[in-house]
DNA sequence: ATAAACAAGTTTATAATATAAACTACAATA
DNA sequence: TATTGTAGTTTATATTATAAACTTGTTTAT
């Protein structure tokens, strides 16, 4: 009845990174950090955890003289998020 | 685009709960804990929380001669959890 | 009658998590 | 060249979740 939550996704920041990156192929650092208003150090702990877990990759680069963190979503990260969305509802969905 | 989490529904065992009693006007103890196969410890825990925040009310009693605790959501609760509902949904579909 | 097992919890201790604060390294600007 | 800004990482702390141990009382078996 109550599906055990991926505790990977089941977090308000790591959730919202994830979401962010099923829509749009790629997302550096900085971009993240403005649209989940999250700080610095939060959200590079929280990208290591998604890392270590496959459910992105991580490529360290240069934009001009600017290091540049981009962020992308695995296929095991895609599996992760749609069995996580699907195991939610069925908590959203218990009282009917 | 990423509102905040109630981080008192944000909680696998809490939202099982409160899931529950939205859809069943009162339920005690034993039975939560049987539909979400907790522990006695942590959902003596969580239900604590829950009535800390008022979204839940707790009465001690008696079934016979065995104690018998039951819990209920109150309005605050339903309006907490839907909200909280409507929050996830930002989340889930912000790929889209 | 009393010991053993069970029911319904609570309390306390520990492990895991999230978050913030402090720091590093370099770049651009005044 | 000193100051501020950018892009992060590391470390420390606070919060949370969870499990283990305990309490109180009940039923069952001896």
């Amino acid at each position: 009845m109550f599906p055990k939550l991926d505790p990977l996704l089941h977090s308000e920041l790591r959730l919202a990174v994830m979401s962010i990156l099923v829509g749009v192929d790629e997302a550096d650092f900085t971009y993240l950090k403005k649209q989940t208003s999250a700080t610095s150090g939060n959200l590079s702990v929280q990208i290591d955890k998604l890392l270590a877990a496959g459910y992105i990759t991580v490529e360290k680069g240069f934009k001009g003289k600017m290091p540049r963190t981009t962020c992308k979503i695995t296929a095991a990260g895609q599996e992760a998020f749609n069995k996580y969305v699907e195991s939610l509802k069925e908590y959203l969905s218990a009282g009917k």
